[in-house]
Formats: structure tokens, sequence, C-alpha cells
DNA sequence: TCGTGTCAAGATCTT
DNA sequence: AAGATCTTGACACGA
């Protein structure tokens, strides 16, 4: 069986490339008048989509198939500025020409709104504001051409001091967001809060792919990974599964994401997963972005029953 | 040019 | 009720 290997946002090995740049909403208001602002916010946006396109094509080039897009493409594309900026229909060309390339070169990839995108929040200003984000990375996405198997990966959400009732929460707000939204969703298991056992189990019941942090799992576990795999494979009726890697910073700081992703780590379950016999995607988040991929793939290769197949591609 | 405090947004723990 | 901390890459300011 085959696993791809891939990396979030950053690609190190090219110079300058940004996708992330931004302006602080202070200096953005020390510029003077409405037009003057929206050609800012709008150099800004071309740039981050330009180096998009760059980042794109290395991943082409050195075949790497699954790749995470950064939420700040546009700088405040969900802030309520004293002026309305459709960037979609500014930068339909930009977007689409990204979109194409994509498509064109199989490329699997994803975004994962941030911290402030909390679905089960008890605060519906809270709920709306996320709302509004999910539906910004949705209409990139639309607008980039990307069919549904392209996601949003997020967390169920915050304890409000109340566990059960915080899941349900998350399952009738769930239900509140826009189609367009929901179709794009798919739910990770966190380091604190929500382990894979309780992730899984919404994803049954609301029928949402689950994507699997075997790091996370690691700081906050629940359930036995030999049953977890299988179940987990099926909340992916017809995508591939993806999962999540990381290693810990140190013991300290075990949370927090290392430069790189130790292979020693991967090694059971790979081998619990070669039992299901079935393709899955792996999503490496390192400080070493890029980098670190190629490390982990080369390192993983060293080991009896694997082989590599390419610099982000083993079997198993 | 380099280092460092700050940043639009939330949640949670501490005071 | 207010403040610190978490986490993150990049800005922005000052040395």
């Amino acid at each position: 069986m085959e696993i791809r290997f891939g990396y979030v946002a950053i690609a190190l090995n090219l110079n300058n490339s940004s996708t992330s740049k931004t302006i602080t909403l202070k200096n953005l208001e020390k510029i003077a008048g409405t037009e003057p602002k929206l050609t800012k916010l709008c150099r800004i946006t071309s740039e981050n989509l330009e180096n998009a396109l760059r980042v794109i094509r290395y991943n082409m080039e050195e075949k790497i198939h699954i790749y995470r897009l950064t939420s700040k493409l546009v700088p405040f594309a969900t802030y309520p500025l004293e002026f309305e900026w459709n960037y979609i229909d500014i930068f339909k060309n930009q977007l689409e020409r990204i979109g194409n390339l994509i498509k064109t070169s199989s490329i699997r990839v994803s975004a994962h709104p941030d911290h402030f995108t909390v679905i089960n929040s008890p605060d519906e200003k809270v709920f709306n504001n996320s709302v509004k984000d999910l539906e910004y990375h949705a209409s990139i996405f639309n607008a980039m051409g990307l069919e549904k198997e392209h996601k949003l990966v997020t967390h169920l959400g915050g304890f409000y001091g109340d566990r059960n009732q915080s899941i349900a929460r998350f399952k009738e707000n769930f239900l509140r967001l826009p189609q367009g939204v929901k179709s794009r969703i798919v739910l990770e298991n966190d380091d604190k809060i929500y382990t894979a056992k309780e992730v899984l189990r919404v994803c049954q019941e609301l029928k949402i792919p689950m994507v699997f942090d075997l790091h996370h799992h690691t700081c906050n576990p629940g359930g036995q990974l030999e049953s977890l795999i299988p179940k987990i494979w099926s909340t992916w009726t017809d995508i591939r599964p993806k999962i999540h890697v990381s290693s810990p910073k140190d013991q300290k700081n075990y949370r927090n994401h290392a430069d790189y992703v130790e292979a020693s780590s991967l090694l059971n379950f790979l081998s619990l997963a070669k039992k299901v016999n079935r393709d899955f995607d792996v999503m490496v988040e390192a400080k070493m972005k890029d980098i670190a991929m190629f490390n982990l793939v080369r390192d993983l290769g060293e080991y009896e029953g694997i082989t590599q197949l390419d610099q982000s591609t083993i079997e198993i």
C-alpha cells in the first residue's frame, strides 16, 4: 500500500515565497482614504497568490501530492472594514490559475482555519464569525475550482465546563452551517480536550471524515489505535484517509511541534494501518516544513518492510 | 540589517 | 473583571 506525505504552507526550499504576507490593522488605518487602503490589501493578496502559485509549481516539480494552504492568503478577509472588497472577484483569474495547477498536478490540498474558528462556541457572535471564516475558506477553494475532496480541517472546539453539552452543541451548530461549508469540513482530535475516540463518534454520527492526529493522540489519548484505525478509515468513504504527524518539541513543551519528525514514532501506527490495507496520506506538521517531510520519508525508507518510492512517498 | 515586542479574531487558567 | 498564556508567522519599530 502507498502512503503519500505532504507539508504545511511554507516551502523552505523556495526563497521569499511567503503566502501569508499581511499588514497590521494600525498600519492599514494609517493609510489615508479607501482607495489606497484597498490598493495596499490587493497588492499583498496578489503577492500571496503569486507565491502560492510558485509553491504549487514547486510541489508539482518535486512530486509532492499533499499540501496545506495557509489561511492567510487574503489579509482581513473576514474583518469588518469600513469598505467592502470582493477579493474573490478581484482575484478570480489568479485563483483559477492556482486551482488549475493543483488539479492538473493531482495535488490534494487542505486548509486549517485557525483557533478563532470555534463551531461549538456558546457565544453566537463567535459562532457567526466562525461561519464567516469557514465561508471565506470555502469560497477560496470554490474559486480555485477545487472539488469537495479538498477539505477544511477543524476541531470540535472548547470544553466550556461540560464535555457532553459541548459535544452536543457542536452537533447542533454543525447542522446550522451552510451546506457548502459542511461538505468541506473534516474533524481532527485535539491535544487537550477531545480525544480520537470522542471525535470519531461525532464523525460517525454526522458523517464527517476524521483526520487522525497521531501526536495529539499521544498527548490526549482515547481509544486503542488498533480498533480506531479501521473505524477512522471508514469515515473516509470515497476519499483517501489522512493523518497528521509531528514530534514533541521537548519534554517540557511536549505538545509543541519540533523541527523534524521522529520516524520511529510512526512505526507502530504503520504496522497497524497495514492490516487495514488501504492507501492513505500523511500531513507532516514540523517547523522545518517540506525539509522535515523529505527527511521523514527518507528515514522511514531505512526501515525493514518500508520502501521509499520517491521523496514524498513510501510503500509498506 | 538585526532583534524583539506586537498582532483582528478565542479559550482557559490565574489573580 | 482583568490579565497572562497558549500558538504562529510575519509585521513594524528601534537599535
